[in-house]
DNA sequence: ATAATAGTGTCTGTCAGACAATATCTA
DNA sequence: TAGATATTGTCTGACAGACACTATTAT
């Protein structure tokens, strides 16, 4: 039985939640695209899998950005050639360039999800498995500071508010944005210094706390 | 590389929250405590597998609980035998016996978890997988109303209360806590009937809700 | 000055914690 | 009757949503 790993790496980038896919190069389904991931070592940890595949199909880093266990897919036939299980793990960063052309990821390149739900969708069951991956990075910027791993080091209260609108889909009101995250102690720090993006009122720079969980939680609007 | 399932079976018993483990009957570790589990079959899905070791280790059907998967455990030298990918799946049933000596399940048996943390723990890397999965059933106990899946079919606000006293290792005031699961649309339903308990008013007895998500959540205190 | 964005202050409704009071049972 | 448990109701403080207002920049 094969083990393998699959990422779900996503980034806020021009407005929108973008994933990371990779473009098939060979059989079965050669030419669709799939979510990065490849096959466990026989002597490699579960997560060093994700961090070596993470770079060799990508050329990212986990440095800069979150990394974790998502869930694990095993249904007998997912996977036409033979019996694979796969560990799938969500990466959030913040938006990076991607190695140009040339390097191994050459096939790697960002895909805004509203394209996806037009075009054919992922090979295997990696529209699943990237579905989950969304619920659960929507999920976990309710009850923890996860949403500054999309955000450079040193960023504004309004790129992270940014971040939510994106992520939920959904407008926050700047205000009581404002004021949520900076009298939540450790949520984020103030560096002192400011950004002037253009047109208004500077804005503070902010680095990420050491805050794990958010209490009370910032919770999304239901229907 | 073997895939393998895991099983955290929890239930709320003699106030006490237990844990499911069974005695190695073979070696490494033989005559040691461990969860149940067992080898992913060929062309068996991994869902299945889980219900498939908690029948045949165990003796308890899925259908009273709630099963769902809890994450994947590989490191390299987990299992001295070879390697070894485990897909650990987390189980919370009410209070139900344990089918007599005799059958597969034999080496089956409800242990609290002050037990455990006494004597010499479990094996491989069951310690770990067991705190993960408490750690997973007091989180969930806060957003879901999954503690009904410890209780009876029908059961009184006391004894749901009970459940999170005992997992949360805490006290809740009664009176609080009746408001907020009477008062959540869809948390439980009145049944009509009442129970009466020994002494003191009967309490109403309720069944399980359709609510699949708890909104506002039911936190628990923090340091 | 005007527009734009950042940040502060205030009001109000909701909800959780504390706890008084009442209801209904057993001993 | 007393004691125990269930259930309802009230008060209060914390906090989120709505939104007026001030601050600081570019044009």
């Amino acid at each position: 039985m094969a083990v393998a790993v699959d990422l779900v790496v996503l980034t806020v980038r021009d407005d929108r939640l973008q994933v990371l896919t990779v473009t098939r190069g060979i059989p079965p389904q050669r030419g669709a695209a799939a979510l990065p991931g490849g096959f466990v070592l026989p002597d490699e940890d579960l997560h060093d899998a994700a961090i070596r595949e993470l770079h060799e199909e990508t050329g990212l880093d986990p440095a800069p950005g979150h990394l974790e266990q998502l869930r694990t897919y095993g249904a007998p036939d997912r996977d036409p050639r033979m019996r694979v299980v796969s560990v799938a793990w969500l990466f959030l960063g913040p938006d990076l360039p991607l190695p140009r052309a040339g390097s191994d990821a050459a096939a790697a390149a960002w895909t805004p999800l509203a394209d996806l739900r037009r075009g054919d969708g992922l090979a295997f069951d990696h529209d699943r498995i990237l579905a989950d991956g969304i619920e659960r990075a929507r999920a976990k910027l309710e009850y923890t500071p996860l949403a500054a791993a999309f955000c450079d080091q040193e960023f504004t209260v309004s790129q992270l508010r940014h971040v939510y609108e994106v992520v939920w889909d959904t407008r926050l009101d700047p205000r009581n944005f404002h004021r949520k995250v900076t009298s939540t102690p450790g949520f984020v720090v103030d560096t002192g210094r400011t950004e002037s993006s253009g047109r208004g009122r500077p804005a503070a720079l902010y680095r990420r706390g050491d805050l794990e969980l958010l209490h009370p939680p910032l919770l999304r609007e239901r229907p």
